[in-house]
DNA sequence: CGGTATCCTTGGAGATACTG
DNA sequence: CAGTATCTCCAAGGATACCG
């Protein structure tokens, strides 16, 4: 039983929303008014284009994304944030402001390690990622 | 290549920090000011004793929760949020905030299907899980 | 260009049994 | 009581090749 069938709704749009390259894919579209596929699979550095898809497609089922296909030879296909994906976009900015304040934070507690807090010693491999 | 390592902070905060049944932990870790394993095991309805290990360890590795050790026959062990936890609690509220508000748009417009915008239609199946 | 289709692999989650 | 240890299994993601 994965954790969003467990009836917390947080969980349940962190797991539907939050999926790997999600928030990578939302925060890059929120540097473009528009961006093509390829743009994008470009600026999603190490995507693949399967994944791409895959993210894109649930996004646009959530309704955070909207797929505007202008056919024609060679075909040109633009991805765009709805109203819902600005909406989501305005909720992870904190996280963004948290994760680096933390970053941060933990930098600091690195270059001084004999420093107090064993609480915050204890927090240092965490956000090498960043 | 998985997205933390992707170059995108927010990805990054949110592998580590809200991988399956963290965020339903984190929120019954929320309703008490200290709880012990064998209540958590039941208020996280579902988990299984080795997963709320991992996840408790990993939260505890990450500075969110603090565990305290009272030995003994029988053990007792008990949990809390440190500071840093009762921050990520904060970023949280407007995300679950979002969720419930989606999903109210959700159900209204399940409940009146023929109404225009197609941008909503598409999101029907979205938020069961809630 | 913007994807699908297919195969393959892996690590993460469940189940079960055991322990300080 | 509060976990570990071990096994197994399978969905999710990468690589590759192909298609409208």
């Amino acid at each position: 039983m994965p954790s969003a069938e467990s009836g917390c709704p947080v969980d349940a749009l962190v797991s539907l929303i939050m999926g790997p390259w999600t928030a990578y894919i939302v925060w890059v579209l929120l540097q473009h008014d528009s961006i093509r596929f390829s743009e994008l699979m470009k600026d999603v550095h190490g995507i693949s284009a399967r994944m791409l898809t895959v993210r894109l497609r649930r996004l646009e089922a959530a309704g955070l994304v909207r797929r505007e296909q202008h056919l024609g030879i060679p075909p040109h296909v633009c991805y765009e944030l709805t109203a819902r994906g600005r909406e989501l976009a305005q909720v992870m900015t904190p996280l963004e402001s948290l994760a680096n304040k933390w970053f941060a934070e933990d930098q600091a507690a690195r270059r001084a390690p004999a420093s107090g807090a064993d609480e915050v010693r204890s927090t240092l491999p965490r956000l090498q990622g960043i």
